[in-house]
DNA sequence: TTATATAATGCAACCGGTTGCAAAAATAAC
DNA sequence: GTTATTTTTGCAACCGGTTGCATTATATAA
């Protein structure tokens, strides 16, 4: 019933019996009120189910208290399959933004476009920006930086750029296959690759790499091929890879829809899975775990991801602060390898 | 250079030499203004990159412009494999929105908590809210209701609330899976459904009765089984369904995930798919596609039923009006029948 | 040409917060 | 008890838009 009626700080003051800055000064909990006051006000606030009007609050401020997540998922026909780890760690980042009193708004963009960022910065809608896998990202992230925009991407962008990233630890990543691989007994281990020229995919790439040389494996170089992380390009790099090399018995794939995809080649060739030949993917969607075939993948810790984005990002915004951050990758032992 | 000059409708109404007023009616498209000053001035606009203040525009006119999309997608340990479906319609609703001039936010609410609707209309953050299947759907609705907060729900809620929603034909969805099944020769079709009390479980069940009847077929209650969408509970209810009924040749399950989990039992008991025992989907998510069998499938048309969502909560908001939209479904064949 | 209706524009208040600075109250120092 | 400090509080301007109403310019009618 007295439920419409404070609808505003000044409401609160009239209540409380103080000025409008005494308010505003103790729902912000500054240290220029008297203790007892904040609390009276508080208390009042609390009570009459008091919240704070977010346009006037960002107005005043100058910042919207929120973040853009940017996806182009949208942009080729509406068909996300190849955003589903955007997707997934959407959850983590807005848990982590919550907690720091921050926003997510869904943004997607035509990957052919620059003017967005201006869009929403200068329009005081989003305060920064989280840059996900996207066909252009190098491009888009030069734009971004001349614009002087914050933002954090995911993946490691060139590490001469002066912003915040977050990225799986891919050299391990690599390792963990390879490793898990040798330890099972194949001879003849292929890589095949997301885009080649990636970081992301060089460092997997030297990791694996790595760890073969480590056991005194060499690799040549009709084991490696190369896709787009889409599912048909990881049939047709898997084909390739058969061709190349027949009697390989093992695949460590960028991703978990091309290693479906390779699986689905390999099955069309004869080849059984995982006795013929172990296939072990990346990331650990929910498509591995619930595909016939469970995957055996490098799982990424994605919630984990999500909540680091956020919380550099906002750093970032409030203090300047660019970070790196790596997040730990763990096998996953299913049945494809 | 001159970029940071003009960021308010002042610096545009000095260079325009005209009042703020008129530069505010004229962004807006107002009749007030005369055709060619509003040219003018939408031109000095554009040549500066002129983007308005969202925050000030919306205190003013005390809206956000900005719809939530309500999930609790993240609040069982943020696993959102449950959810894949919302995640898949957000790029439908996000471009819906975009076209109306409104924004999109990720909310994960908790879902035993109902007081997260009035936090964000309240503080005016948003003007409605887009609810997707959720454990407590219908209490969250009352909830809502009770409040009279804008909203549109997804799946047909009671049809006594008066209020949008915007729903798959599941009806004849039901139908077309029965009568694949049929014509495929099936004679012992079982029902797997989702929650049995769901509105949205019992029409996929009527059409799918209807069409069996049709045919001079019956339903004994040994082929009827329930889940919850999880693919355990898929895989549960399929074991329930060959205790009950050995000798089914064909089950029509209410999820792909469901199907996925349905899927994994039969083999595990060793019947082949679909030789032995066809199987129908739900939804055509991702999952349905990429699966190694990949499955047969009733799709809804999900980034249509994004943007309905999105336009007839806007109507709603603006205008009042209440809409009930049914979105077609069309049957997609596969491999798993 | 003057009176009158109509179209264009500007003024100023308002949306609901935040904050620099001055005033008032409380406390400390003399 | 008075003055100097330090805390608390309030005033009023500002953030960047929108809009009712008054005002001015233009068009139509007399």
């Amino acid at each position: 019933m007295a439920v419409k009626t404070v609808r505003t700080i000044e409401d609160i003051a009239r209540l409380a019996q103080v000025s409008k800055s005494t308010v505003s000064r103790s729902l912000n909990n500054s240290p220029l009120v008297k203790q007892e006051t904040k609390a009276r006000i508080q208390a009042i606030a609390h009570e009459h189910n008091f919240r704070i009007n977010a346009p006037a609050r960002n107005l005043s401020l100058r910042q919207s208290h929120t973040i853009a997540f940017v996806s182009q998922a949208c942009h080729k026909g509406c068909n996300s399959e190849d955003d589903l780890f955007s997707l997934e760690i959407v959850g983590g980042i807005t848990h982590g933004l919550y907690a720091l009193g921050y926003e997510l708004l869904v943004v997607h963009v035509n990957p052919h476009e620059s003017d967005w960022a201006h869009q929403y910065l200068d329009s005081g809608r989003v305060d920064g920006f989280i840059l996900m896998t996207s066909a252009r990202k190098q491009w888009h992230i030069k734009k971004l930086l001349e614009i002087d925009a914050p933002f954090i991407a995911w993946g490691l962008p060139k590490t001469d750029i002066n912003r915040c990233s977050v990225a799986g630890d891919n050299l391990k990543g690599g390792a963990l296959a390879a490793r898990h691989l040798l330890e099972t007994g194949r001879r003849k281990i292929a890589f095949l690759g997301g885009a080649k020229d990636e970081l992301e995919v060089q460092q997997r790439f030297k990791g694996f790499q790595q760890e073969l040389l480590d056991a005194g494996r060499t690799i040549s170089s009709d084991l490696l091929a190369y896709g787009d992380y889409s599912h048909s390009s990881g049939m047709r790099a898997m084909a390739q890879l058969l061709d190349q090399a027949p009697d390989l018995d093992a695949v460590f794939v960028n991703s978990d829809l091309m290693a479906i995809g390779a699986i689905q080649t390999l099955k069309k060739r004869g080849r059984r899975v995982p006795e013929d030949v172990a296939v072990v993917g990346y990331d650990d969607l929910s498509i591995a775990r619930y595909n016939a075939l469970p995957l055996t993948t490098i799982r990424q810790n994605i919630p984990l991801a999500g909540r680091l984005l956020a919380e550099n990002l906002i750093q970032y915004i409030q203090s300047g602060v660019v970070t790196h951050m790596t997040i730990p990758v763990e096998l996953v032992v299913r049945e494809s390898a």
